[in-house]
DNA sequence: ACCTGAACACCGTTCAAGT
DNA sequence: ACCTGAACACCGTTCAAGT
């Protein structure tokens, strides 16, 4: 008899943590985190605000939710892989799990990094480059050099409005028909570049990345060449 | 007669857009970027929330103000200089203008980056490096690669809360106490080296910033050899 | 055990009214 | 030209009351 019970999802008891948590990453998904209100979501669900707090302590808890969500996409690196290969894949997984929830980065920011899951995962990462010969402390700051390349490009991607939806070809013409001729050569250099070429975000991410793994492996090279 | 006339701020002219940003940056600066509410900001200027919108035309146009403000304290970098020292100087001086203010570099993640200055600020960091023989898309990818890590680095600041006011050594200990015998091995080494050895922040930042440099320094060299 | 309805304190913003 | 006071629509959250 009631609607909640038999709808779409195909979920047919009754309200639970999950569900709630995973209706607002859905509901983020399709319109964005600014529309994730407790009173939409319960609107989502057929139910009033306040009985979401009868399963998640309060909105706070429901974006930790969400965030552990989007991290649980994330590739673990596997031990038995090359470090190198490790790190590229973790870092490639990571940002398309940061495509396809555009809400995700942002919220990991506020939320602390604490979590069992997510010492888990740092032990894996760090354990992968330790392996491979890196002191415990040059390999903290591997693992920090690398997550803040990841996390920073994807602020970028919204910042200069080149997601995948927007035409690259087009808003390089627009910005080069604002520049007045003869400012901003450099700008306008790169401009018409992008004009004829679109931006290709997958390889400008696989070229930074490689910047830092590259010298990773370098620095590795050198230190065991010393040592031997 | 009237208080604010004569305040503290020795500015004894009306209120403008210039005095309301630069007081909501003090009250961020102060306690955090969630307490500049339009209300606060009123009380703070003796004046009612209302009459802001005399000198903004929203709390978005606000916020963008204060962006602009900290991104000012970014040194841009001078034509004459080395690029790989120009682009050394320019991440330093963002993350220690994001550590006086830390809320500048999550606003500067929702705002767009297209104001004039933003683009004279691209033209100079691109003209550095395409100057310095970098074709203009590799520049591009170069200047995205280094911002991204720049922010990605001081979102990470908050998360680990490793922040300068944080004793790590303490955290480190903590956390060694919280991991069971045996698991989380590498997280343990890392934890135990910290334990001893506080975490040096800025010596983190320029070890992530080096790898990238030294690779694009390696690239060009190699470059210019085949051209040779 | 879970949900409702109403309330509370707080937002950003608008607008007629004052000076 | 700038400020006030009151209002509006919207938040997150609490809590007694229902079932």
């Amino acid at each position: 008899m009631i609607a909640r019970a038999t709808d779409g999802s195909g979920n047919r008891d009754t309200l639970n943590r999950e569900r709630v948590v995973r209706a607002a990453a859905e509901l983020a998904d399709e319109r964005g985190i600014d529309s994730v209100t407790m009173r939409e979501l319960g609107r989502r669900l057929g139910v009033e605000a306040a009985s979401l707090y009868n399963h998640v302590t309060g909105k706070d808890d429901l974006l930790s939710g969400m965030a552990d969500l989007a991290a649980a996409e994330i590739d673990l690196p596997s031990i038995d892989v090359d470090w190198k290969e490790a790190m590229r894949r973790r870092a490639v997984s990571a940002r398309e799990a940061f495509g396809r929830h555009r809400w995700a980065s942002g919220l990991m920011d506020s939320r602390k990094w604490s979590g069992p899951y997510s010492l888990y995962y740092a032990d894996r990462v760090l354990g992968t480059l330790i392996n491979a010969g890196f002191s415990p402390v040059i390999a903290s700051w591997a693992f920090i050099g690398i997550d803040s390349y990841i996390y920073g490009f994807e602020r970028q991607r919204s910042n200069l409005s080149m997601s995948e939806d927007v035409d690259t070809v087009e808003v390089a013409q627009e910005t080069l028909a604002a520049i007045p001729q003869g400012a901003l050569p450099s700008l306008a250099a790169v401009a018409m570049e992008y004009a004829e070429k679109p931006y290709d975000e997958a390889a400008a991410f696989e070229f930074g990345l490689d910047l830092i793994l590259d010298s990773l492996e370098r620095q590795l090279e050198a230190d065991s060449a010393t040592r031997r």
